[in-house]
DNA sequence: TGCACTTCGTCCTAGCTCGGACTATTCTCC
DNA sequence: GGAGAATAGTCCGAGCTAGGACGAAGTGCA
């Protein structure tokens, strides 16, 4: 968001670095991603499935970022790759469980050390332990500030 | 990015906090956009060119968070609406100057400060000044910490 | 002057984004 | 038990996304 003139407000001007920090993780991040051959929303899915017993669409969209409309998609292209697979639930017809395949789990486990290790540093990099701390804290307290606002 | 399991990890709690607040950001952000009639995107582009005499694509681009190649579509949507307009570059016949219509700088004249006012109060709720000054010290750290492992 | 390199904007593909509409199922509560 | 409301997953349209390929145009160095 281009927000010029405003580079004195006390406010305001935090609005640039939250945008490029979050920017410039998020383009580290999805570059690392996709060299293991997944898109940001598909690794969001795998990792959030990793180790439970499966989960429905909608506990799966509110544990991610992927929305509801936007996940039957991304769930199908894993169905076709073999990483997951649909199964109806008994006690909720309406309901859909998706588990990871044998060979997405294969991949979640190989995948998710190997991400978790790569991006690690950069934070290290960047900030003491006490000031990730209080970054955590700020940082929250911006995102309670703005979904309360609804 | 889901990532259980790192709830302890010093530096490793502060990504959700961190994809988190800029998600909660970014969607009260272009919910206010989008009550304007124009895209998180386009309001980027017409923002950035308020007060300009016009910038290039590259410019354009570089300045905003819209890719290159994303950015024809994106002018040829405003110029659909009469918003902005190319005009060649004698200098450079690569370029294209891209500059608001008198209807995109009425647009820009309304929408600017409209949105800004919006988007303070979620701030100033959140944070005492000299925080602000904090978060923005960190996040600036952070995002140098990403781009400059590139 | 000529050839290699870079930069310009555009185009393309696959995939993701939101919001809203839709059907089927389940829940609630009178 | 039945009407109305809520919830589940899917589907749709318009638009955005990164990355890479492309031709045209400019630059640099020999």
């Amino acid at each position: 968001m281009q927000l010029p003139h405003l580079k004195d407000d006390p406010y305001l001007k935090v609005l640039r670095p939250l945008v490029e920090a979050y920017l410039a993780f998020w383009r580290a991040d999805s570059r690392h991603i996709r060299e293991m051959r997944l898109t940001a929303s598909q690794f969001d899915v795998i990792a959030t499935l990793g180790d439970t017993d499966g989960l429905t669409c909608s506990e799966l969209s509110a544990q991610t970022l992927v929305t509801k409309g936007t996940l039957t998609g991304v769930l199908d292209r894993l169905a076709r790759k073999g990483l997951i697979r649909r199964e109806s639930v008994p006690s909720d017809r309406r309901s859909t469980l998706i588990r990871l395949t044998d060979k997405g789990d294969m991949l979640f486990r190989k995948t998710f050390a190997a991400h978790v290790a790569f991006i690690r540093p950069f934070f290290e990099r960047a900030l003491r332990p006490e000031e990730a701390d209080v970054l955590r804290d700020l940082l929250n307290r911006l995102r309670d500030s703005f979904t309360k606002g609804e």
